[in-house]
DNA sequence: CTGAAAGCGCTTACAG
DNA sequence: CTGAAAGCGCTTACAG
């Protein structure tokens, strides 16, 4: 039987019918407080009759801790983030925190964080997005820890988790280069990306190290028809290149398509193709995705523990933590044979 | 310059340091309130100089409305739902609304759907979950709107948005029947999801108002795995069917992934597919999945102003929306000889 | 173990 | 337009 009070019921209607006092009804709600099994039983009770949940917000108010974690994210077209999004919000809630979400958009990020920060969030998770050091140094002068998920800023006072972005690429030239490819070329994400910046930084690499260079170089944002469009061009120039390193499987997709579609041409027969991320589309039978697999559980683990940490120690001092890659052989490029 | 206050800087600093009261610091971030052109200048200087931002949390508890909605879902793998959050989360963001996420469980739904509603949340909306009517009756009772997005329960006080998942079912009986087929088969989602149960209706109605009844019936559970896991059992059953619809695009991919590979048939040659949903993915050239179009927006549109009606006038009513749906004819579908 | 009291950082009548 | 004051619903020392 329920009463039903209207409006919220407060902790002292409960205290009134329970003939304690409204601490005690505080105390019952509070694990590890200390209340007497009678007057937890009388409270428990009123409690359930009128229907009385704790107020979070008040309770956030006077503890200072609101228990919320801000997760900036976008792009949630490539399946990456909300398998991110997914896992990350999980582990967060099995710990007792909420996710509160923002969506970012590609210009005004920090004025619209603020908003954020407003709802005292007891940290910040940013996938896909970065802010401002200015306001990154704001938030750990007020020990708020901040992790960029995905991303590395190198001046940044925030942390940051990623995976080996670096050596991924020089996988990539490795493996491209070790099955006879030599007309090689890159389709970007966006440019001003961590993720963009090191996994092309470190084909280059690959590639230098055994003296090649890079033959076409197309831009696709991140973006699967942009991605589609940069595939379209390179492979119409007079010099088509006869293998693909796009940075990331989003984009992948649309290249295998138009590549295949469009352009008939048989992967990887005619040409290879070599992703990033290991989303699980790219196992999907229609594409069979070679590519550099990111530990993603790995990473979100990294995540959530960092943020602990960093919360129970009640210091917001900025770390990063880079996880190794490694290259899933799949059916998209030419395997290289094993001449050793 | 920005005198760094250790931990948070409060309207109280903030009116000491302009001299004016704590109310002439509250009035000023008050959109509205009545406040000197002076006065607002002194306050957003020393405000400035400080680094206040409005403590929202107390802003709730005071004003009793905390503009966070609370959003549940789960099945982000199906690209359908990242989707939708992205854009719902966007659209209550333009508003002034910050979305309190929640990633649903299979069991538990009402238990951790308290610890949501304990932060007063101003709304929810369930994206692919629901909530007992126990709770949803609570909710209101306490004029906490709730609208449960693309499910549709029938006796539940909740409001409901949803896209007309049986007159799509009829739809694609009707675009499969008048291009032939007659072996139909039918791969449901989750059972107890009322898109699954609507869609099936529609489905079936339509194969018996011709007189012809399912052939096959197998389970993917909306998940990728048991739909190939499925697919592969009635082709290989006595009686394969040549033409199958899926309950979603998500599920719909895994089918074309098998019959393609594994079982090598051409596609629509020698079997049809129609899914449902048209995430962004029917549309790329490995699928060109025929499939009914869910209107996404305006399921969104709905949701947002249904949303903000019952905010506004305090009452939390339900009530139901059923958008119209469409067939996307692509290439996984026998066409139909337009015989008029 | 328990209760009275202070206080978290705001908003909002209420006078002036 | 402005300030003093009450109060939102809690937690948490502090006495007892």
């Amino acid at each position: 039987m329920t009463l039903k009070a209207k409006g919220r019921v407060t902790s002292a209607q409960v205290a009134r019918r329970a003939d304690v006092s409204q601490s005690a009804v505080s105390r019952t709600f509070t694990p590890g407080a200390s209340v007497a099994p009678h007057t937890r039983q009388r409270v428990m009770d009123a409690a359930r009759e009128l229907g009385y949940r704790p107020n979070a917000i008040a309770r956030s108010l006077i503890s200072g801790r609101s228990r919320m974690i801000g997760l900036v994210a976008a792009y949630l077209d490539n399946q990456f983030y909300p398998i991110v999004l997914e896992r990350l919000a999980r582990a967060l809630q099995s710990r007792g925190y909420h996710t509160l979400l923002f969506i970012s958009e590609p210009g005004d990020q920090d004025q619209e964080l603020e908003k954020l920060l407003a709802y005292q969030v007891d940290a910040v998770v940013m996938a896909s997005a970065t802010l401002s050091s200015a306001l990154a140094k704001e938030c750990l002068e007020a020990d708020i820890p901040v992790v960029l998920f995905n991303r590395d800023v190198p001046d940044t006072p925030a942390s940051c988790v990623t995976s080996d972005n670096l050596a991924g690429g020089r996988l990539v030239a490795d493996y491209l280069l070790n099955s006879g490819h030599r007309r090689l070329a890159y389709i970007a994400g966006a440019e001003n990306s961590s993720t963009n910046r090191d996994r092309e930084a470190g084909f280059i690499q690959g590639l230098e190290a055994r003296g090649i260079s890079l033959l076409h170089r197309g831009v696709g944002a991140y973006s699967h028809q942009s991605a589609a469009q940069a595939t379209l061009a390179m492979m119409r120039s007079d010099t088509p290149p006869d293998a693909i390193f796009v940075a990331n499987d989003h984009m992948a997709f649309a290249v295998l398509d138009v590549l295949r579609g469009p352009l008939g041409l048989r992967v990887p027969d005619d040409i290879s193709v070599v992703g990033f991320d290991d989303v699980p589309q790219a196992a999907w039978g229609a594409y069979e995705l070679t590519t550099v697999a990111q530990p993603t559980d790995q990473m979100i683990e990294a995540t959530v523990s960092m943020l602990f940490n960093q919360l129970e120690t009640g210091q917001a001092e900025s770390t990063r933590e880079c996880l190794p890659v490694r290259l899933i052989e799949r059916s998209t490029a030419r395997i290289p044979h094993t001449d050793s």
